[in-house]
Order: structure tokens, then C-alpha cells, then sequence
DNA sequence: CCATCGTTTCCGGTCAGTGGAAGACTGGGC
DNA sequence: GCCCAGTCTTCCACTGACCGGAAACGATGG
């Protein structure tokens, strides 16, 4: 959308067509939506099919290609991180019923990296590879809390989006929040996102003691709380252990 | 590794130096391994973080970003597939308690693209994003007989990667095995890629009937089968539906 | 049959990308 | 402390890969 200008950048503007509401395309819409010249999203769309960044439909539209699912497994946090984190999100998942999410931070966002869900669980917005702000998931608040100051001082000077009224929005407020995250080792977001969940999390912990992802649970408001908090963070010990926190 | 030209086949040839058993990699090694001269590859790596699509972590190497973990999750399988299916693999991996897993077919290729395991499983060597050739896996087997004729013969003209005793690596066996897989509506892959395990796998169709996904469970060879071939076909089968096959 | 919309092909100008080379930085061996 | 080997970063003049307007091609449908 942007005036790119590199290939790469050019190429890009093309993959970023693609969203969770429109994951194939047809030729032009690509060029109207990337703002590329037809011809020129021509080429470029050609060299990604030839390389397997896209697919070619049989409907004659294109849609991301397989490569890029196999690329993006060993984004950090897909490799390690998700496998060995999988088992643990099946127990937590057991317990609850409902969501398990597993994320990790990039920049000033969350970026889902697992999620199990249940047929009839409440719905939640988030998917696997999906983004959302820090200040407002249970996730997010966990990362956040465990951001380097710069991260942290970052999304405090930027206005804070309201998804409902409960959606925290002041910046004083959220540094409230994030001290008691650090204190307690959990988070809580409660009808943050949708006025129908809360959801809590806990970090987990890389070999050095950082704080390299969070899990949560997503649950619907009325959900009682006693035995949720111990379940979440128990979990996300245990995938701390599991990835060699307070081993070698 | 090929001698590439175009921008884009060396921004893939760099991404492709990342793999499983290599997932963080140093400029210099990111050089060698795509065969690019260093400075090019260096005003690449650049361009290529600035775009999110690699991260440079801490200590100075690279891996790749979570922009193509988000991308990945577009390709066709990991949206619409993904979040149907992921509830009735829950319900088959309870039933099971080994290893579940969901796959579509790339040319020639089966890629897998949902993996439930146990904690103590037996080892699979698939992940999500990884790649087994058709002949050899139960959801290989399942796609291919299902695939176009074109496909399937170009399998049958290669040569057919042996893993154990037990792979079929006689194009002839593979026609019968692919015949008696489309008569009986699913595949069973005894020891042909661990000595140690078996698989059954059943496809899953779209709303026109196509195969579009096969599901399998991988068990411990010696697992009794009687149980397990029904609850992986109902799977398939239950997913189809919640793909709207048979529907509108 | 013509109009419309999407796709594919063509081609000369030009500027983004190239990569050798030289300089900066690190760490570790002695 | 000094040197050296390996790694990373910056610089810059050349050049061929990329650009995109235009025109041909091909469906669909009224």
C-alpha cells in the first residue's frame, strides 16, 4: 500500500494482499491492492509461483504457497518453542475446554504461535500466525510485563486501541497493570478484547530465564477463576522446564 | 545453491540456508551456504529483516521472522483447513494418545500442516511445514491415490525412496496398494518409514468432493488396529462435513 | 456480434542492484 | 599487550535486470 520501491519491498506489498479474509486472489486484484502495475505484478507474481511463494489455484487465482507455511515453521518459536510447548497446551487444553493459545512477541505486537481450540468454544478472534497489540491479551500483558523498557516505554506513548469498554486505554493504568504482572508471574484480561471473555496467562521462560513466550487460556466471562490461574501457570512452568529453565 | 539471477531466487536461496537442524544462522554462514558473494548478502539480510521476513536475534545471527510465520498460516490448507479440522484431531488424538496428524499434497510432495503429539509419544520425524515424498506415509499414500493422474504417475516413473525393509519401493506394489487405498476409502503405512510405527490415514474432501487434506494417527507398531481405522475414517469423514462436503 | 474485464506478451531506457575492495570490530592465542 | 583470523559493515562506479506503457489475446455475457 505504501510507495515500495525495492523488489523485495515490491514483492512484499504483493504477499501482503493476502489476509485472513481474502487468502486468494486474481491476478488484478493483486495489482489494484498492491498498487503495482498490472504488468509488473505480472512478473513478479510469475518469479513467486516459479519459486513456490505462490500458488497458482485451479480457479486460476493465486493464493500463498506452501513454501512459505514450510519457511515460516522454523520462525523462532515454531521450531523449539511450539514443539516442545505442545504437549503441555493438550493438558492445559484438557483442564480448560475452551482456548489454549501459545504466543510470542515481535516488536510491539503479539503474534499467536499455537492455539488449540474446542468445537463449540467461545469464539475468539485469534489464529495461528495472527496478530494483536500488547496492552490489551492476556498474552500480550505477560510479554509486555517482560519487554525490554524501550518495548515497554514504546507502547506507552502510543494511544492505546479500545476494543470494548473495558479495554484498558490509559497508559498510567497499564503501568499499574504491568507492575502487578511482574509481581503476581500471571496476567488476567478481562473483556479486553470481547465482552464475552477473559482470559489468563503466564510466561514461559527460555534456558537463561527470560521470558521467551506466554500461554493462555480463553475462557467465557462467568468462568470461575480458582482453579484457572494455578492451571495456566503451572503450564507455562512447565513448558519453562521443558525448554531447560533452571537446567544447563 | 543453483547459480541464481533474479533478486528474488537469491532472497530464497537465502531463506532456504535456514532448515530444522539450522534454524539461527551468522552472516558469513548465510553467504557460504547460498553461495552469494558477502556484501550482497549482507544488503539483503539487510532488506529482508527490514521487512520482517528474518530477525536478527540477540547474539547476532539470523532467523527467520514471524511475518512469514503470518504468511504461512494464508496458505491454502493452514486457513479454512486448519481451523475446521483442528477440533476433530483433538477428538481422534484422545482416542488415539499417539500422534495426529493433517496434511495436504504440494506437487509431488505431502506437507504436513497440523501435528498433534503426546508427551510421550513415539518419535515422529514430521513437523508442521515439514515434507515426505507420497509413496511411503499414510496420508502420502491417501493423496496420492487421489491425485491427478499426471501426478501420479510421475511418482510412479521416479525412483522410490526406500527408508525401511518395509517401504515400497516397486512402482508395481504402489499401484495395487493405490488401488486397494481408493476401494477401501483409506491407507495403512506398516513400518515403512520407522520400524517402530504404523499409520492409518483417511482422506478429507471438500465442498465438490475432492480430496483436499488427508488425516492420519501414527501408533506404535503392535497398536491393534480394529479401533483405529474407524475413528481415523470418522475423522476424515467428520471434517469433510465441516468442510461442507456433501452440503451446499 | 460487440463490449467488458482479466490475462499475457513485448521491448528499449534506466536506475536499482552488484560485488570487489578496503576499513572496523571482535575475540582469543601467545 | 600485540597480532592475527574471522566476521561484519561501508563505499562506489559499472551494468544488465527490472520497469511499465501499450497492445494483443482470451474469456464471459448481454
Amino acid at each position: 500500500m505504501t510507495t515500495p520501491k525495492s523488489l523485495l519491498e515490491r514483492a512484499f506489498s504483493l504477499l501482503s494482499v493476502f489476509t485472513v479474509d481474502r487468502p486468494a486472489v486474481t491476478l488484478s486484484e493483486l495489482s489494484r491492492h498492491s498498487g503495482l502495475p498490472l504488468s509488473t505484478t505480472h512478473r513478479l507474481v510469475a518469479s513467486l509461483v516459479e519459486l513456490r511463494a505462490l500458488d497458482r489455484t485451479p480457479d486460476g487465482r493465486y493464493s500463498v504457497g506452501l513454501r512459505l507455511l514450510e519457511l515460516g515453521a522454523l520462525s523462532p518459536g515454531s521450531l523449539d518453542l511450539r514443539d516442545r510447548a505442545l504437549p503441555f497446551l493438550e493438558d492445559l487444553y484438557e483442564v480448560t475446554r475452551h482456548n489454549v493459545q501459545l504466543a510470542v512477541r515481535d516488536g510491539t505486537e503479539v503474534v499467536y504461535v499455537e492455539r488449540i481450540s474446542a468445537r463449540d468454544a467461545v469464539n475468539v478472534v485469534t489464529r495461528v500466525g495472527s496478530r494483536m497489540p500488547l496492552h490489551c491479551t492476556g498474552v500480550g500483558l505477560v510479554l509486555l510485563a517482560a519487554a525490554p523498557v524501550a518495548v515497554q516505554e514504546s507502547v506507552l506513548a502510543a494511544p492505546l486501541k479500545r476494543y470494548t469498554p473495558k479495554t484498558i486505554v490509559s497508559s498510567g493504568e497499564l503501568r499499574e497493570v504491568l507492575a502487578r504482572v511482574r509481581r503476581d508471574g500471571y496476567a488476567v484480561s478481562d473483556r479486553q478484547i470481547e465482552m464475552i471473555t477473559y482470559s489468563v496467562a503466564a510466561p514461559v521462560r527460555g534456558q537463561n530465564g527470560d521470558v521467551v513466550a506466554a500461554v493462555s487460556a480463553v475462557v467465557p466471562t462467568g468462568t470461575r477463576t480458582d482453579t484457572l490461574v494455578p492451571a495456566v501457570r503451572t503450564c507455562g512452568l512447565a513448558i519453562s522446564r521443558a525448554l531447560g529453565w533452571g537446567a544447563g
